[in-house]
DNA sequence: GTCTTTCCCGACCTTCTCGGTAGGATTAGG
DNA sequence: CCTAATCCTACCGAGAAGGTCGGGAAAGAC
């Protein structure tokens, strides 16, 4: 397996504040109505939501009737970085480390070219795997996934199942 | 981080394989080799190589002189089986459950529709996830790695690099 | 017919991360 | 001041990752 359950409820956690709409409609949700409504445990979606904070994902009100709501609207938040700031590095293998320079190329660092000249050959296997993630990450935003949430939410029946869509 | 160290080193013992060619030529290759060319511990090599076997990657010969070779040309095997045979099921998220029926498609199964209508969102995430994971590994044989571990082994400075070729 | 080299196989062991809990401190509304 | 919420740190059990150990069993070498 490639993520963490930190993964999957960070996400389910973004997806719900998303329902709810950004910062310009000020409206803030507690963790304790997310972790009611995904039937998560309280106490671990704090410190996942804390990642999400810290990487500026979104913000919150302290106090009574506080709560989280997203710094951005959902359709600027890609999924690439959601994971990163959940999961950390993304990386297929332990000795991959992406340095964060430029935005555009992987800039995969493998650093056991091991005794006698010849470098390990699965680099080239590994930046495609990553390569693959890295893009099926970015091609999806937050909003995309809220959408897809209330389809399957409101009307489970309605249209054709879009499989092949 | 994704992928084990099994993924890893038995991805290097297929490449160290591949460079003495398949079945057809006949000559195999000791796992003591192996481990002392790659600088892996043997004990943990066998137990990865047994699993290759069982799904068929490679064969082998047993008693002196015996060792190992691949089953089939190196062109002939693609890293998805490889992958898939080192790590188990592949799958970016526990509730994924994989259903080796059909081929060609994927075919997710997530099971925790929770409680009242909606289903999990995440769904179309981790679905978009594994199929660019998939598409990444069907996408290089093993050759190819053999190719570029040979090209990096033999003359690393003789001609241009041929990143592009 | 041993001997030795190899593959084969299961039990064991250590370390680390995952997933989660406990218990508080801080901030704000009523 | 009390309550509802965010914040923060330490702790903890289970399970997997990564590897070791020891003993087979086959098949060529001598």
């Amino acid at each position: 397996m490639m993520f963490t359950t930190k993964a999957e409820y960070g996400v389910r956690l973004l997806i719900e504040l998303g329902r709810q709409g950004s910062e310009s409609e000020g409206s803030v949700v507690s963790l304790k109505a997310i972790a009611d409504a995904e039937l998560l445990p309280l106490a671990y979606l704090e410190r996942i939501v804390a990642k999400l904070k810290k990487a500026g994902l979104v913000e919150s009100t302290r106090g009574a009737h506080g709560g989280y709501r997203l710094a951005r609207d959902a359709s600027q938040i890609r999924m690439d970085e959601v994971i990163i700031a959940l999961e950390g590095q993304l990386a297929p293998m332990t000795c991959f480390v992406d340095e964060p320079d430029g935005d555009a190329e992987p800039r995969v660092v493998c650093h056991h070219n091991h005794t006698d000249g010849h470098a390990c050959a699965t680099k080239l296997l590994w930046t495609r795997v990553l390569g693959g993630v890295q893009s099926s990450l970015q091609a999806t935003t937050l909003d995309e996934l809220v959408r897809f949430s209330q389809r399957a939410d409101v009307e489970p029946t309605s249209d054709a199942a879009p499989t092949a869509a």
